[in-house]
RNA sequence: GGAGAGAUGGCUGAGCGGUUGAAAGCACCGGUCUUGAAAACCGGCAAAGGGGCAACUCUUUCCUGGGUUCGAAUCCCAGUCUCUCCGCCA
């Protein structure tokens, strides 16, 4: 949530810059809001410090004087927390800001295409999409998921479920033993002020999966990413300067409710309710957020590299970039049997939004409270990985090679094929 | 599911109706000493929010929410979480 020290300070720069995210702000109400809010916390004040004097005079003749002051007191805290929450109420539902080296836009049609890697293959036969390989392997049936759960499921058997393991598996390693993160395996459901923390809620609800666990009030839910899991390990904490950087990986399934809704990529798994993803999550002091976005997104990169994938690297503009980012890359990589680069990891910075709201802080040098940055990334979607490798690697006859780097994950396996 | 114990600052841990924002220790920061470091000694050190250009100042906060009281970390009620023992269980 945006502090509202720094939006009353820098009221110009935060209304130019928070309409680049397709906002419609309207900030005479919560300039309004934050005026009354304290006022009445000034003259709270006022009336706690005249209880206060009494109740150390000890002077029994002003006790009842006291009692009136608490009433007047109570009344305003009622006012000033109703004020309050209003005022956070719409603060919590605004995007993070952008960061200056973002191109503005409306939607993904201002993304920048940074460069691009790799060479698309030549096909000489009528390439097959993932689900018609899928299907005629054997190995991914869509109909039995229906069956068992409904649409938007998928089943992945034999050889294909060994390879998405594999993925998943090689990915991890090399995130670990390479890039220096340490492995996760975390629980899969938050809580509700997790979920807050880094920003699915309030404004997300609908896209997430609610559970209901027992009679408490207390709501949960399925993670969308893993994202939400690790960052949150530091909420409501006070760090060291030494802990800093934290580098976390997990491979973990991802549920979400919105998928269903859009209609497109209905068949297939590109969008399904239920995914793996390997996901990166760094916390890192703030003025090292750029910097460490650039190295998760090359860790990202680099798994595509080593699977001979081609991708390219995109920058999302003001209007595409996610709720809590303040700079994103999107890497995309190529589908043969779409003609087109799809993406398969989204890393981002979300400066100091995220810590904000899971009051997540750190002592400096000299012991000043700052907050640490978050970045999060996929590296990568292993669903969508596996897709790739599919498409990409499939052979006339309907078989799929296996790359190079995942055969030591495949007990030694070539190709996949109809059994 | 049954029976107990607990929740206090970055951490450990005292306090159990009135100068207690909170003893003590550790950690951390500054200094003295030292060729340098360690040790020792001296000093500093909670957060959030309001007002002020600032020095500074005020308010709140001892798990959360209610209650008693002129006054609550301390008493009462409800809830949450953690730990120990027994039962059950992957």
């Amino acid at each position: 949530m945006h502090n509202i020290r720094f939006i009353r300070k820098n009221s110009e720069l935060f209304i130019k810059k928070i309409k680049t995210r397709n906002v419609d702000l309207d900030y005479k109400i919560i300039s309004n809001l934050d005026e009354i809010n304290r006022k009445l916390i000034t003259d709270k004040e006022n009336l706690e410090r005249d209880k206060k004097e009494i109740s150390k005079k000890k002077d029994k003749t002003l006790f009842e004087k006291s009692k009136e002051i608490s009433i007047e007191i109570e009344n305003l805290t009622k006012k000033q927390s109703e004020i309050q929450n209003e005022l956070n109420k719409i603060l919590s539902n605004l995007p993070n800001l952008p960061h200056e080296d973002v191109p503005i836009g409306k939607d993904e049609n201002s993304n920048k295409v940074v460069n691009t890697v790799g060479s698309i293959r030549n096909f000489d036969f009528k390439v097959k999409s993932h689900f018609e390989l899928g299907e005629k392997l054997n190995m991914l049936d869509f109909d039995l998921a229906t069956k068992t759960t409904g649409s938007r499921f998928v089943f992945i058997k034999n050889q294909l479920a060994m390879l998405e393991r594999a993925i998943s598996n090689f990915m991890i390693d090399l995130h670990t033993k390479h890039n220096g993160y340490v492995e996760v395996s975390p629980p899969l459901i938050a809580s509700s002020d997790s979920m807050y923390g880094t920003g699915q809620l309030p404004k997300f609800e609908n896209d997430q999966f609610e559970l209901k666990l027992d009679d408490s009030n207390e709501r949960k839910f399925l993670i969308p990413t893993a994202e939400v899991i690790l960052t949150n390990m530091v909420k409501n904490q006070m760090l060291s300067i030494n802990d800093l950087p934290i580098r976390l990986v997990a491979s973990t399934p991802c549920f979400r409710k919105e998928a269903g809704s859009y209609g497109k990529d209905t068949k297939g798994m590109i969008r399904q309710h239920q995914f793996h993803k390997v996901e990166l999550v760094s916390i890192v002091t703030p003025e090292k957020c750029l910097e460490e976005l650039e190295r998760m997104t090359n860790c990202a990169s680099m798994v595509l590299d080593k699977l001979k994938l081609p991708y390219r690297k995109i920058i999302l503009s003001t209007g595409d970039m996610g709720f809590s980012a303040e700079k994103t890359y999107d890497l995309e990589v190529w589908l043969p049997s779409e003609n087109k680069y799809r993406e398969i990891s989204s890393c981002s910075s979300c400066g100091t939004f995220q810590s904000n709201r899971m009051k997540t802080r750190y002592k400096g040098k000299s012991n000043e409270i700052l907050n640490p940055g978050t970045l999060n990334g996929s590296g990568l979607a292993v669903g969508r990985t596996l897709i790739a490798i599919m498409e990409n690697y499939q052979n006339s006859d309907g078989s799929i090679e296996i790359p190079e780097v995942l055969k030591p994950y495949m007990n030694n396996l070539d190709k996949i094929s109809v059994n």
